[in-house]
DNA sequence: CCTTGACCTTCCAATGATGGGAAGCCTCAC
DNA sequence: GTGAGGCTTCCCATCATTGGAAGGTCAAGG
């Protein structure tokens, strides 16, 4: 099986795919003798973990760990809970901070007339935000990860 | 006031003053004969506001156009509204995204043991997705951008 | 047999926002 | 005048992903 069919059958790109295997993610494909790589059933089962694995947001780090996981048969459930928790907590926060994001806006459009005068609730928070502001944002919450990935 | 001050007096640090500066987002700086970079408190001001918006979760083409309105003394007010309202749409997807993302996993993470054993329907579901999860994550859904910022 | 188009290979680059660090110059306080 | 610390530019790394260029391979059809 080609690379291009492997991506198609797993849901992972060709471009993907070299990229996880360039980085350890993966083993080396088996090549034939044209220099293609060859791709088993096993390994686009393979494939298919990551993507689902990344659909639910896993870092591909994470995603390495559970790769072992997935291949160790006497593996123990409470490492893969583990793993899982803690990625749930790691969305929670994201999901945390936008929310915080969300409100802010939200009170502040709705305060803004929004029509053809520069007055305007939005741009007056940005210059120097009301107290308010300070409650949803504090110090801590600010310049840090939250916005990444 | 040297650009270590105003990063201070801002909470933008000093290398990403000079990155917006390298950028465009920013004029280029007035420079002293040693060649320092020298801001007004105007300049600070401004620098506030750009981390203001970041703060929101603004991306910096959103915050380019904030800042013209923002120096733009007969703007629209429907202007800022309209690229407010839109953020927080952006925002709640990736909210919605992530949600979906924390809902699979709290089920799957709810009904593994977590203990010494191999089974674990979280590697199962990993492997083959369930119906539930075929309806939490559609295709449309799936290698999106639903991960970004 | 040869061509054509679709596929594969590797390598390099860019994304966006940020941090890290090196090499060298500037400034201020002692 | 010397040392510490701040400033300059330049390059590199992150993370996951996409794009493209240059060149080799394959299969089908003339």
């Amino acid at each position: 099986m080609n690379i291009g069919q492997a991506a198609k059958a797993s849901g992972v790109s060709a471009k993907m795919i070299r990229y996880y295997e360039q980085t350890g993610l993966i083993p080396k494909a088996d090549r034939r003798d044209s220099g293609y790589r060859d791709y088993s059933p096993g390994d686009v089962n393979m494939l298919r973990f990551i993507r689902r694995a990344r659909d639910l947001g896993f870092a591909v780090t994470e995603i390495n760990e559970l790769l072992n996981l997935w291949r160790d048969r006497s593996r123990h459930s409470a490492d893969v809970k583990r793993i899982a928790q803690s990625h749930i907590f790691e969305l929670q926060d994201r999901i945390k901070g936008l929310n915080q994001m969300v409100d802010t806006l939200q009170g502040l459009v709705s305060c803004c007339a929004g029509d053809d005068r520069p007055d305007c609730p939005i741009i007056a928070d940005l210059e120097e935000p009301s107290s308010d502001r300070a409650l949803l944002m504090p110090a801590s919450a600010g310049i840090g990860r939250l916005r990444h990935r």
